[in-house]
Parts: structure tokens; sequence; C-alpha cells
DNA sequence: GATGAATGAGGGTTCATTCAT
DNA sequence: AATGAATGAACCCTCATTCAT
């Protein structure tokens, strides 16, 4: 379906926000149309003009946020050179990321990210490429000689998105952090520098 | 409730196994009762017997299940003396886990510990000890003087597990790994061993 | 709950008329939801836009009914001076609605004011008040000197009631009546108030 | 069926005496044959070794204690030989046994009497028999010449009937009632007595 | 006879989606 | 485009009844 949305309406975004806040709030299947309706101040058949359906709107919702975010991080990341620097950016733009947008981070933590349903049926390509930047700077820091070759970058991105990712889950879900987003995305980024440096 | 079930029946472990396989192969939502009592053959209503709702039925299998994990892995640390040797014992054996009950693990990854509805209402207390037992040898590490003291146990428990979870979700979710399963433990557990060292 | 109804529609009453078949037909218990849907020519889950539950659709029907009827009886009693007259017109009244309204009848009878989950529960103010009618012209009587005082109103009034709703009951159920309503309506009038007058 | 049950054991006694209790309390519909099994304690199964279903313990409950009550009120009302005396003599009997069994009066009032399911499927013949004490002390009363001839027996019948037990409601259910039962048994006779007398 | 675990049909209710306005 | 009342398929759960022990 090719959604017909009139640029002068702010009704998409209005609805995508409602949508993150919601899920954020309820879960993914706790969220009633009706609620994302009732927040965005548009009435429930309203969605269906913008949205093929629920599911459809997680994945906007992600699909749109993650290209932001990808933007973002490359723009990040691109002000380092060198590729130890650019793990440490990375980390610590993510989780700042994670700190200012916590709803959206939830929702694509908990909702999407991790449900086998959008997993599975949905291939997920811009998660992988934002977990590919990681790779490629993986891949240039050992072509550069600063980083291990005998690492895999399959397992070395996993392990370092994964470490950021379990922290993300515990300020998301944790309603009193015991240290700073800030110093636990340097020593995230100590570790994994110390561990991967040649 | 109390659970009213005779100690000569199976039908409590035949619902519990029948659970983590609907629920791994759809999803705890789009799972329906009616197809675990099948799978499970029994009736329906017998299910009803056994636990109180379909969310007693995934709380049930998660502490069942997280009691064994947390016994085996205690096994498994134990038979190392060096903090060091611990953590990766710890990876492998996490891995393999994985490896060996990947349904059981997809259940815990996705529907369970990701469930933001869970993870608000129901106090994980199982997944924090697991979590902990991590904690406890980077400390007795530290103490040692083998870990360096000025990482957090807090982020350093975390990202080591995370890592290892995103490795499993890996393995969990992709059809075709690049790296076996063993060769990611002691690669991940490479990576956070140098990272940690004193 | 704010019943949403579009004042231009007729389903609130169409639900309510096919209820009261319904209920009149099979009972509280054993009517269905669909069934009464079906009559009222409407989807199951819009009763649900006007009624809470099933229990409220009776308690609806009974509110909006003991209205009506409380109104009716008021006008008609209001049409005589004298208090034995107004005695007289209550049982014929009365005993006219059961006759016109054999339904609604019915179901007041049998499934609301007999059902001791809903004279438990839910605090039946609008019964209480049609009783006191009667009440109140006897209280009228005995002050005018018409009525003997020494007969409890409370008593009186509930003898008076009993012995028409006995007799409706018998209207409603039986087949065929060996006597006209009206006829009815004038013996016990006549038993009655020869029975208080002073 | 044939109901075996050997005249060793009083499960059958039992069973009725709580079924009656449990009925008073919640309701036929939302009496639960479990908590009459318990109540009783018996097994579930037990119940239907001894009854055909849960309609036939109401059914069974009631035909058995209509005899009793039938067989009392026969009594009562034979020791008294004027007609007028009977009516008195019924209306104080009728009144003691409420207060009496006041759970029994309460399910045959609101379960079973009201019961449109039952009194259109179940010809309740030993109801009527009962009423029909009334309507057979009247016709005595006409023919010796000291009730009015143009009084319907039938109509005669249930408005007193009505009116006893209308007053039954009251004491079944009200909370805190102003009157004695024994008064009201009093004043409803007198009422009635005077308003048929030749 | 007695038990109570097991059964499974059945129904109230929810809510994503539609469509007449 | 926008609305929101209406739809009806879908499903969790209850509980009267059965039957193997």
């Amino acid at each position: 379906m090719v959604k017909a949305h009139a640029p002068t309406s702010d009704k998409y975004e209005r609805i995508l926000s409602a949508a993150v806040k919601i899920f954020a709030q309820k879960g993914f299947f706790h969220a009633r149309i009706s609620e994302i309706a009732k927040e965005a101040k548009v009435a429930d058949g309203t969605i269906y003009l913008y949205f093929e359906n629920k599911d459809d709107i997680l994945i906007s919702l992600f699909e749109d946020q993650m290209d932001q975010v990808l933007a973002n991080m490359k723009v990040a990341v691109s002000q380092e050179n060198d590729a130890l620097d650019k793990i440490r950016r990375f980390a610590v733009t993510h989780l700042k990321m994670v700190e200012n947008y916590p709803d959206l981070a939830e929702v694509i933590q908990v909702e999407l990210r991790q449900s086998s349903k959008f997993m599975k049926e949905y291939k997920n390509v811009k998660f992988l490429d934002y977990l590919d930047l990681v790779g490629l700077i993986i891949r240039e820091g050992q072509a550069a000689g600063q980083i291990r070759r005998d690492l895999s970058p399959t397992v070395a991105k996993r392990a370092f998105f994964g470490a950021l990712d379990e922290m993300s889950r515990y300020y998301v879900l944790s309603p009193a952090p015991k240290v700073t987003i800030d110093e636990a995305a340097h020593q995230i980024s100590d570790i994994f520098i110390r561990g991967i440096v040649a």
C-alpha cells in the first residue's frame, strides 16, 4: 500500500510518537490502537490511512527511527579517525541516544528487536546495518593493524553491541542506576578496546 | 493457587515442554492455549489444573528452568579455581546450553527476559541471580588482584552477559551461523578477559 | 462507563427490547449475548458499546423500565382523590401493565426482582420506590381516618403488592387463566380494601 | 435414573443440606457443584451417584422439602375447625417456617418458584398442592357461609399466598425487619380475613 | 460405592479493522 | 481526508460431567 499522507498534516508523525509512547508503556501486544489514536489526537480509523495495520506501525516506527539513528551514528563515528576511537565514540553515542530517547530505546529493545514474530517474519535490514557499522570499524582496525586479526568481526561486533545493549536494558528498566550512563559507556569501551587491541 | 498435580502424572512437565515449544515457535502472544494443550496431549481445561492462567505458564516455565540453569552453571563454574577461568567456563557453558536447548533459550531470551510486561510486573529474581554469578566472579577476581579494581562489577557483568546474550540471539535466530558456538564462546571470553585483566 | 450511543441510532432501545424478549423466553442465565444481538440485529460486539456487560443489560432494562412504570403509576394514582380509590387504581393499573407488557413483567418478576444475585449486590431503589407508592397511600388513608391505624404500612403495602404480584405471576406463567385480569384486580382490591378500612 | 443410595449413608441428605446452603448463598446459577461437594464433604463425582445433574439437585431439594412443608401445614391447619381460624393458622405457620428455615425459604422463593426455567419445564405440582391448601380452606368457608361467595378461590388463594410470600421475601432479604414475623402473620391474616368474610 | 483428575463444549468479551457518513 | 460507530472473528477460561482407579 502506498501511504498517502499530505505533507501539510503532521498526523503521521503524531501517530508514530504516540505509538512509541504507548508501546513503551504497555508493550506492543497490550497497546490498543484506540489508545494510540487518543494519544495522537486522531480517530481510530485515521491510523489506517497512514498505516496498514498494527504491525505496520511498529515496523514503520522502527524503520523511520533506525534511519535517523543510523545517520546520527555515522556522523558521530566519522568524527574520529582512529578505529579504536570510533569504537568508543559508538558506545558513547549509543548510550547517549538511549538516555535521550528512552521510550524509543525501550520499544526497539523490547518490542521489536526481541520479538520473534518480527525477527522471523521481517527481515531486519536496518538493524543489521547498524550492527555492521561496528563490523566495518573492526575490519578497518584490523586492516590498519590496530585490532587483532584472529578475531571474527561477526563475533566481535555482536559482543560489543550486546554489551551496550544489555547496559541499555539496565537503564531502560532500572529505576535507580548505580553508574552514570557516560561512565558505563567508557567502561564498556575500555574493556572492549583492551580486549581487541592488537 | 496450590497446584494440584498428582505426582504419578507427568502432565505438568508435558504442558511446560509443550509450552516451550509453542512459545518458541509462535511467541507468547500468538501461542494458543489450545495448541499447547494439543501438543501436550491434554485437554484445554487440564492446563488450568496445573497453571493459573497463560501468564503463569510462562512464569512457571521460567522459574523452573532458571533453577536448573542456575544449578548447572554453579556446578560448571565451581570446577575452576581461577576467576578468569571461571569467566571462560561461564561463556562456554552458557552458549552450550543455548545450543542444547534452543527453544528454551529463545523463550527466555525473547519472550520473558524482554517482555516489558513481565519485566515490570514480575520481579525477575532468578535472572538477576544468574547475572550475579558473573558479578561474584568479577569481585572475586578483583579481590585476588587479577581483575582491574577500577571496573564497576555492575557494568562489567552486564557487558559480559550482554555479549553472550547477543551471541545467543544470533544462534537462536540465525539460520546459518558463520562461526561455531564454541569458537564464539572462546572469542568472547578472550576479548572480555583481556579487557578486564589487571 | 459513559455509554456512547449516538442519538440518531435506536440501537440502545433495540438491544433492550431484544433483551426483554430473550430474557423472558430463556431466563437471564440461559440467554446468550449472541442471541440478543441477533434479535436486535446488531453485532455481538455492538452490545458492549451500549452496555458494560450482561448484568448491565438486565439492570439497565430494569432501571429504564421502572422509571416508566413508576411515572405511569404516579399519574394513574393521582387521578383519584380518595386513598381507597387509589388502592384500587393501583391494582388495576399494575395488572393492566402486566397484561400489556408480559415479557417485561416476566423479566422484572422472575429475573430481576427475584434474583438473589441482584437483590443482594444491587440496591434495588426503583423497586422500593414503587412499593412505597402503596405505603404512601396507606399512610394518607390512615391520616384521613379511612384506614385502620393499627396496621403497619410496611406490612400492609407488602401484603397488597404481594397479592398483586402473585396474581401477575399467575398471568405471566399460566397458559389459560380462569379469571380476567381486570376481574382479578377488582377482587384483590376488594379484599384488601375491606381488610384495611377503618 | 433410579437413585441407588444405601440407607446406611447420609450422603444424600448431606448433599441436599449443602445445596440449600450454597444455593441460598450464591443462587443456583452461581453455585458450583464443587462447592456443594466440599460443603457436603463428599467428592464432586459422588454427587452424581445421588443426583442426575445440577438441576436435579434443585428439584429433589424442592420435592423433598415441599413434602415436609405440605405435611407440616396439613397438620397445623387441621388443628383448627373454623375456616377463618385455618387461614390465620396457615399464615402463622408459613411465616414460622420461613423464620426457622431461612435458607430453604430463600431457595424455594428465589431460585425455584421464580425460575422461569423450572416453572416452565417442570410441572410444579407440589407447589400447586400447597397453594391449593388455601383454596380448599376458602371453598370450605364459602360452603359454610363464612366467606363471601362472590370471591374466586383462585384469586383469593393467590392473593393470600402472595401477601405472605412477599412478606417472606422481606424477611429473607431484609437485614433488619421493622415488625416481628409473628406480628406480620397476624396483620396479614387480619386484613385478609376481614377482606373475605361474608 | 467413592474419588477427584481430567475432559471439552461453550460463551462472554475484546479489539483490530472497516466503512458509511 | 477524517471520523468513530459498528463489526465479528477469535480465544481464554469455567465448570458440569465423566470415568479410570
